[in-house]
DNA sequence: AGTAGCACCTGATTGC
DNA sequence: TGCAATCAGGTGCTAC
């Protein structure tokens, strides 16, 4: 999505901002008219992300001066940009649309669950550093970002320490992975195919995580988003696509996710799901164990 | 401080 | 056919 965004809207002037559901900037306390006010006129610079957090940095039409504010979004569960070329009448989940200038496009922001939202904030400079995740590296971040580890492709980021946040706690190392302010990016489909990836049971506790085993998710979590990056997504139907409408391919590539019952690619055993921690999640029960299996071979 | 549980929503699908 | 229950890719707040 935002190498999507990137390529179409960057420089685009924000002309009109049509807020068509108040709360999807429920986080501006103006509500639709402080957004419009905040962004109109500017121009939409570099795109950026750090895990699912989206933005695009304000620029003044005039001048040079370092943006200081970005239009900020997160989709949620459903969220969807799409750009059009034309002014097509708007779809019923869309809940903003802006008008663009240089070049001329109209960009929609879908959201049929509505968890998602658009926001306007100051860029902060943030305590690691700041890099603004896969893609390019900024100095800073938006506000409401900043709380977040970096992005699991993130060619900054800091695997030895990242393990080592992996292996913290009493969780069940599912829910770590899946905790945006250890490694950011990592969603439930994500999860369940890295832990598979790398054999590990999704509720051993994350203090029961060896060190090979914390390095062996990293690496099976880059290797599992990078693919499905390469793919265009992990989409399966009209609710997640890319700006233009396309879906990606990588749900054709799942392992775990969504297999229950179908015996697991490596061993055969039938992979289970069940509710943990309120997400759905898939493994194997052969290939990860929840305690590791018995040490093999004679003892001395 | 760390963690579990729940609220926030709509719409598609499933089951009676 | 109709209606209610269930489920979905995420985050953040509150209470313990």
């Amino acid at each position: 999505m935002r190498r999507g965004l990137d390529s179409l809207v960057r420089g685009a002037r924000i002309d009109a901002v049509e807020i068509r559901r108040e709360s999807c900037v429920r986080l501006l306390p103006g509500g639709a008219a402080e957004f419009a006010a905040e962004v109109g006129g500017l121009r939409l610079s570099r795109l950026a992300r750090r895990g699912k957090f989206l933005w695009a940095e304000l620029a003044e039409l005039e001048g040079d001066d370092a943006p200081v504010l970005a239009l900020s979004a997160h989709l949620g569960m459903s969220g969807q940009f799409r750009i059009h070329t034309d002014v097509p009448d708007a779809h019923p989940h869309c809940r903003a649309r802006l008008t663009l200038a240089d070049p001329t496009l109209t960009l929609d922001f879908l959201d049929q669950r509505t968890f998602g939202y658009l926001h306007v904030e100051p860029l902060v400079p943030t305590p690691d550093g700041g890099a603004g995740g896969a893609g390019t590296p900024l100095p800073l971040l938006p506000a409401s970002v900043a709380h977040i580890g970096r992005d699991a492709l993130d060619p900054v980021l800091d695997a030895v320490a990242a393990a080592r946040a992996l292996r913290r706690g009493s969780r069940g190392i599912k829910q770590v992975l899946l905790d945006q302010t250890v490694v950011s990016g990592i969603g439930n489909i994500y999860a369940d195919e890295a832990l598979w990836l790398a054999r590990v049971h999704p509720e051993r506790p994350a203090h029961a995580v060896t060190a090979a085993q914390a390095r062996d998710l990293l690496a099976a979590t880059r290797e599992v988003m990078g693919r499905a990056l390469g793919q265009g997504g992990t989409s399966f139907d009209a609710l997640y696509v890319n700006v233009n409408g396309e879906s990606g391919y990588f749900s054709r590539s799942l392992e775990a996710y969504g297999r229950a019952g179908e015996p697991c690619s490596r061993c055969g055993a039938p992979l289970r799901r069940e509710t943990i921690g309120g997400r759905s999640t898939h493994w194997c029960p052969r290939c990860q164990r929840r305690w590791s299996a018995r040490r093999s071979g004679p003892r001395s």
